[in-house]
DNA sequence: GATAGTTGATATTTATAACTATCATGTTTG
DNA sequence: CAAACATGATAGTTATAAATATCAACTATC
């Protein structure tokens, strides 16, 4: 028990119990569901709706706490930078689309904190969509809205 | 004394002391000099060194302090928000300016805080510089990214 | 079916960012 | 040329975000 586990090949694969990721991550299980009801993280939960912690989920909750830690700035600071995605670009929105969109309009929080309903988000669940996935260290969020600008 | 001025048609006439725009903010004198340490803000500055603030700084640092204590997002948090303002964008700059501009690479203060030296910025002062001067609410990010997008 | 670990929620602790007070020195103003 | 106000710097205070401890109820595992 918390112990890297090795024998996985997949990153994104859920395999870490809360205890067994707050273990390795040196910090504490309520600290962890913080993050994640702050929005920084969407663990998978299983059917029981417990949580299961994937190798990139734990990187991701390395570079929160590098963020806030070392570079300080805020939780609300991190939700706000990573508002700043271009979801609507990255996933082709339309100009209606937008127009009654959240995070297309407000700024506060990342697009996969608001709810989905009649959008095209909808059709996938956030932690599979790849606006969610492919960008773990927000960080990067520069780097991001560079590449559409 | 300490009376904001209706005399004053351009909202950039740089005409309140330090003492008279802390008093209209109601903050400390430590506090505006903490900002513009930070690069929230860049008061115009006498001969003698002596600082003069606009109409318009003192809206800028109501918006801070709004970000700050209402949104909760930290300095350090404002400062790299500010950072992704599309300079590069605003100003025109090339492919191989931008190569060897911090401002273009870094992504933790804003612009105006790196040193301008053999670039197309070291032409105007940043206190009138458009990318500083256009966007007076760093709650306005985004905004200004969307435009650029 | 007993032990260990989970859930969300609330209360508490702790670390520190944000702000202020005060300083010796320098500048402005009547 | 005083009195008032500026300067930067340091030291101290205060408010609170971030993290933790603890809870009763529920789920997993052997």
């Amino acid at each position: 028990m918390f112990e890297i586990r090795k024998d996985i090949t997949d990153a994104n694969t859920p395999v870490y119990t809360i205890s067994t990721a707050a273990h390795l991550l040196g910090i504490s299980i309520p600290t962890l569901r913080m993050y994640e009801k702050e929005g920084l993280i969407i663990p998978y939960k299983k059917e029981s709706n417990q949580r299961r912690y994937s190798q990139n989920d734990l990187y991701r909750v390395k570079c929160i706490r590098e963020t806030i830690n070392g570079t300080k700035i805020s939780i609300q600071g991190i939700k706000h930078l990573l508002s700043l995605i271009p979801c609507w670009k990255i996933k082709n929105c339309s100009t209606d689309e937008r127009a009654v969109c959240e995070a297309f309009i407000s700024h506060d929080k990342p697009c996969w904190m608001y709810p989905h309903k009649n959008n095209l988000c909808s059709e996938i669940p956030c932690i599979s969509c790849e606006v969610y996935t492919k960008l773990s260290d927000c960080k990067k969020v520069k780097e991001t809205i560079k590449i559409y600008l």
